[in-house]
This record gives structure tokens, C-alpha cells and sequence, in this order.
DNA sequence: GTCTATATTCCGATAGAC
DNA sequence: GTCTATCGGAATATAGAC
């Protein structure tokens, strides 16, 4: 809020560089270069490298997460909700590099307090949303798994991107954002949205 | 099994930290230390830092591999050897932190060559199997997206995992190799197995 | 095959001028 | 707020004795 310009520069740089690299890969020299700063005015605006990092993560997380929110609060029927939300994430992770390799980074990397903090901010809300729609009629153990598995296929999907290629009949628009929509969808409908019993 | 030379101890110590802190952050002297011998000895082994990583990833992977061919050649009922490879993937994921996380940091920071290496090494016959098992009234297509999302489904239980009790309602015992078994072959069971068609 | 010793480069971080 | 200059340490890698 106080001076935006390089403070942000520097946060969306971070995050740029940190999701491509890795913490330990990505060096404040590279990130200063790259904002066009020196080294040395990265530690007026942040203390060290760890908060720069975590800074920029809350940053980007902060950023994506407002559309989530927003598209929570529309009215609409609550099976075209899931439909919005999965096309909304699914284009997110597909279309947004950046996002999605922080968002496996933390998953893989995190600690307990990172961890606690992504799901605060990030995936609480929708996953309280897809509870209430996977399996409206079962108990809360098998409501709370089907939401992980939804959340399971749309990142597995982007997690397996780069892989299909390689893959005996992949080809790269397997990974299609439409493609992909259109797939998921039609698997949880009837994975999930049916009135089966699971077990 | 004899005692291990010195150069596979360097392997399998190399994967083991490569698995936990990633490419940069683990260094020769932290490999060297945990071994029992000194840096330079590393280098009498492997030409570089690279090199060794390299080596370590695909010594766990092939030795990660062997089971699954094995398993795959047994004679059961189709259906059944889908079941069987889940509840055996499932397993390897959650109890071999190592493999999980050799196999995430890959598909994360993979390059192509490495991305390849890993679809014929590991993925490839199992990817397989599972197309074959996957829908089978579907076309090609179909079926190779099905195959995605029932390793998007194992894959996310288990990067999703720790995740698990910072979410509304959610427990470790979540993410137990037999909770997640039964609930994903259930699932699939519906979503894949049916006769329905996708769209 | 394993060691000691070291070259060289890069790292995060700080002091202080402007 | 941004810079120059630099410290102390750790990184990969090599040379050469045993």
C-alpha cells in the first residue's frame, strides 16, 4: 500500500522466479536482476529471504483466491456451481504456471504453519462448497473424501500435463483446458453426483 | 543381499535427500556426511553433482518398477488386476516417501529427456494396463483421459495428504492406504467401469 | 578407493554514503 | 529508497598423496 511500485515488482518477481526454481535455486541476486534493482534494496523492503518468499506466495495466493470467492457468491443452481468452479480451476491451473507449481511447491515442501496457511486461504471456501454438492446424501467421511478426489482429479490432470506426450496415445491437447472440463465433469457426475453407496 | 558398496550407499542416500530438500537445496558435503565419507569421494564415483542425482532417480525408480511388472504379469480377472495395481500404487505412495516425492519433484521440474525416462521407466506398462481396463466400450481418447484421472486420483490422495487436517472436517486417517483404497476403487468403479458414455 | 587440502565461485546479509 | 562495497560462509569441483 505505502510505495506499490517496487515492493510489488519485487513480490510478483519472487514468486515468478521461485516458482520456476525452487527456494534454494532462486538467489536474491537473480531476483534483484531481474526487478532491476541491487541486492541490497531487497533487505529495505523485506527482512530476509524467507519473508520475501513467503510474502510473495501470500501475494499470488491473495491475488487468484478473490475470483474463487467472487464466484462462490453468484447465484446459481448448486450443480452448475461445481460445473463453474471445476472450469474456473481447471483453466487456473492450466493457464496460470506460476499458481500452480507454487501451489504443488507448498504441497510437497510445506510445513505444518504453510500448510495451515494454504488452506485458510485458499482452499477452505471451495472446499466447503464442493462438500455440500459431492454426495449430498452420504455420510461426512465419504462427503469429505469426495472432495478430495475432485480436487485430486482437476490437479492431477495438471500435475500429469508434461507427462502425456510421453505416454503410449497422449497427445498434448489431452491436456486442454476444454478437454479437460469436459472430461472431469462427466466422470464426477457420475463418480459422485449419483445416489451410490460407497463402500 | 551382500554389503552394500559404497556406491550404492551414496544412491540411495542421495535419493533419500534429494526426495526431501530438492535439486539445489541438498549439497555434496550434506551426501558425503550422511555416507561416511568425504566429498571428494563422491566425485571418484560420479562426475558431478547432476551426474549423481541422476543416477540415485533411477536407481529408486527401477527398483520401484520391478514389483509392479511382477504384478502386472500375474493372472487374475481384469477387473481384479485393476484393483489389485490401485491398492499396490496407493500403498507405494503413502508408505514410501521417498518414491512419492522423487516422482512429484519430476513431474514438477522434470525436463523433457527426464520426463521421458520416467513415462518408459515407470508409467509406461501400468499406463497400459490401466488404458486397457479404463472404459473399454470408449474410444481411444476416452480412454486414455480415464486412465489420467484414475492416477490423478491416487496421485492427488497422496500430495493432497498432509493437507488433509488443516481442511473443515478433514482427519489424517484421511489419507489411510486402506481408507483411500476403498474409496477410490468405488469411485472408479462408477465413473470408468460403468458402461456410460463420456460427454 | 579414500583421503587432505584447496581453488573458485556464489550465497545471504550488513554497513554506510547519497 | 537506492546505491556501492564487502564480509563470512558454503557451494561445486579438482589436485594429488596414500
Amino acid at each position: 500500500m505505502d510505495t506499490p511500485t517496487t515492493r510489488v515488482s519485487i513480490l510478483e518477481v519472487s514468486a515468478e522466479l521461485y516458482a520456476d526454481l525452487g527456494y534454494s535455486a532462486v538467489s536474491m541476486r537473480d531476483i534483484a536482476k531481474k526487478v532491476g534493482v541491487t541486492p541490497a534494496n531487497l533487505y529495505h523492503h523485506f527482512k530476509g529471504k524467507d519473508d520475501l518468499i513467503r510474502e510473495a506466495l501470500a501475494h499470488v495466493f491473495a491475488e487468484k483466491t478473490a475470483p474463487i470467492a467472487a464466484l462462490l457468491n453468484e447465484k446459481h443452481d448448486e450443480a452448475e456451481r461445481l460445473g463453474i468452479f471445476i472450469a474456473y480451476f481447471v483453466k487456473l491451473l492450466a493457464e496460470d504456471r506460476v499458481f500452480f507449481r507454487l501451489l504443488v511447491r507448498e504441497l510437497v515442501d510445506g510445513d505444518e504453519n504453510r500448510l495451515g496457511y494454504l488452506a485458510r486461504s485458499v482452499l477452505e471456501r471451495p472446499f466447503r462448497l464442493i462438500s455440500s454438492l459431492a454426495g449430498p446424501g452420504q455420510s461426512e467421511d465419504q462427503q469429505f473424501l469426495a472432495t478430495v478426489s475432485i480436487v485430486s482429479l482437476v490437479l492431477g490432470h495438471a500435475l500429469l500435463a508434461p507427462l502425456l506426450p510421453h505416454l503410449p496415445g497422449g497427445r498434448p491437447d489431452h491436456s486442454d483446458a476444454s478437454v479437460v472440463i469436459g472430461h472431469v465433469t462427466a466422470a464426477l457426475s457420475r463418480a459422485f453426483h449419483s445416489n451410490g453407496n460407497d463402500k
